[in-house]
DNA sequence: TTGTAAGCGTTATCAA
DNA sequence: TTGATAACGCTTACAA
């Protein structure tokens, strides 16, 4: 591969004065600019990357490490920001921790296995120069990704960072649960089941609220018993559909589209008609929503959305010189109902 | 960051002792191995990696690029390489050229589209001078990836080099169809429609062999009525359904998971109960399919053994020098039937 | 066994 | 307007 030094020779001319024409500086002739400019592209001259980054200290080269590739939001997140970094002209290295890969489920409690592979990860970024850090976790809490005093711009997508000085950027949790339940309440519906996550899980926390505060906005008696809390996982999904059935509930809210399918196991199996006898609504808009039968009314997560959105502030940090960070900012992202035929109108 | 220069003026010994310690060198008294060790480790330092990427030549580092991490192979395949590499102690950098997003299916039959974001990625990869590059198809065609006399390992993974010379690693369609046949053989099936995916794909070439090899094996007459093209699509999927339900075909062999799920949505509409009145087959073992109603049997596709595989295929080539490059080995990864509830058995 | 110094390919500083 | 040179942090051949 052409070197610079080998440029200057082809071209009679020395080394800075080739690196001054590439980098557009001004104290260069035209002429002899065209005449360098012809014979670099000529010549396919590619600069070292190694060199560059050495010699500067910016990259323009953002690290992204994510929680787990398989996971089905991080994709999505990962392809908007590479988009965007394309857009802006910086490159995007990706390493992958692969948590669920490793230890299933068995790791969110441990901040210790986390740790132990998130410290090595980012001192590999740190030591390629990244000019930035995102972190994508897997699913929502607080989370203890940097520390106080990083030194470079870091951002910490759909989890709360824990340590201030870092700006996090989730789904508005509360709002898209809210907007269900109230949409719920529109179709006529006045007892709602809602089959949330795991109790200590943030995601679940704060789409009951949005629950809550959507029934007490309509006046309408909240009922525990028509709260059930799952796993996230297709069973629960069924279990919970039976308790909540027996309670008499006219919709099922779950809190995911897994256990949304659960819901839909157990009805399907006592043969009452969603969409008709009884209304079940999802959260994630995941692919399955679309193959269920009848097709799965949830909450689309807007994922390329808030990769966008990360990408958009990490940058902003980095090229205003590091120095807005918004102090433990947390950015929500907008959910949007996507309708479909799941629900029935009872006020018809 | 602390750099050598700074640890060994800490240790009062040069940075090539210290250099040599690290990298494992036998020319050092162990006494000040034990002693320089212990204070690295406590400076928390970290070799910065352009200085040692420029110095050497290997960078312990290979570039992926995919066409799209949003197809829903690419993932797996990219987490397994990811896990491979990480055995390894290599890190992957990974290049997303988000084909789908930027030209949705128009892309595939325009070489210039492709070349023009393809050649950029590889330029990219080489000045950060990877070790070892990895391309990572969307679907499988013959396609002109890497130049010939292209300097340093690479492989193409889930589609067919052209230029010969790099080793190609895919999943056997063509067993893996003539498996999927001969079990609905087994189950008794005489009557066995196909959906096979776009007429000039590779994937649908294949998988037509194997059914067809199937077929000749067990003596059944091949009708060609009972031969469907679709398009991938769920749409085309429901609408070759109609047709082949018109031949009166006992079973129904989808190309790919997404048809099935057409074929599906015909069959419930026309009220024929698939797994009694009608069997249907599909391809991938995408996520649906454990979700359709009933389950579908279909074929998996193996993804992380394609990733594991593929690394491993590249590493051994980075690390024997690069010299034994197979010329033009196609790898092919067998394909395995998950058998869930979607089909009947006729001989019983 | 340890230290010195050259060199990897750039960019920045400063002198010509 | 251009060119010589130092510097970035590391590895390695060679000298001590």
């Amino acid at each position: 591969m052409v070197t610079l030094k080998e440029l200057a020779q082809m071209c009679g001319v020395s080394t800075s004065t080739i690196s001054n024409i590439l980098n557009g500086k001004p104290k260069v002739s035209e002429e002899t600019r065209l005449r360098i400019l012809e014979i670099v592209k000529q010549s396919g001259y590619q600069p070292n990357y190694f060199a560059q980054g050495m010699r500067m200290q910016k990259t323009r080269m953002i690290g992204i490490i994510v929680e787990d590739l398989n996971e089905f939001s991080t994709s999505p997140i990962v392809e908007a920001i590479m988009a965007y970094c394309e857009e802006k002209n910086y490159r995007a290295i990706l390493l992958n921790m692969r948590l669920y890969d490793k230890w299933q489920d068995t790791w969110y409690d441990d901040e210790s296995k986390l740790q132990s592979v998130l410290q090595p990860a980012i001192r590999e970024l740190l030591s390629i120069k990244v000019d930035g850090i995102m972190y994508i976790a897997g699913h929502c809490r607080v989370i203890n990704c940097f520390p106080e005093d990083f030194t470079i711009p870091a951002i910490v997508v759909y989890a709360i960072s824990k340590a201030p000085g870092f700006t996090s950027v989730v789904i508005d949790d509360e709002k898209g649960s809210y907007d269900m339940t109230r949409y719920l309440i529109s179709m006529g519906h006045r007892k709602i089941g809602l089959i949330a996550g795991i109790e200590d899980n943030l995601h679940t926390q704060k789409r009951s609220l949005g629950y809550q505060r959507a029934l007490f906005e309509e006046q309408l008696l909240f009922n525990p018993d028509w709260i059930r809390y799952g796993n996230w996982q297709r069973q629960s999904g069924y279990e919970e559909t039976k308790k909540l059935i027996e309670e008499g509930v006219t919709a099922i809210f779950c809190m995911n589209d897994t256990m949304a399918a659960g819901a839909y196991d157990y009805l399907y199996e006592c043969n009452i008609k969603i969409g008709q006898d009884i209304s079940v609504v999802g959260y994630d808009n995941k692919e399955i929503s679309e193959y269920l039968r009848p097709n799965l009314t949830t909450s689309d997560l807007g994922l390329p959305e808030i990769g966008r959105e990360s990408a958009r502030i990490i940058l902003s940090m980095m090229e205003g010189d590091c120095e807005k960070r918004n102090e433990h900012e947390i950015v929500r992202m907008p959910c949007s109902i996507v309708e479909r035929a799941s629900v029935s109108n009872l006020s018809e």
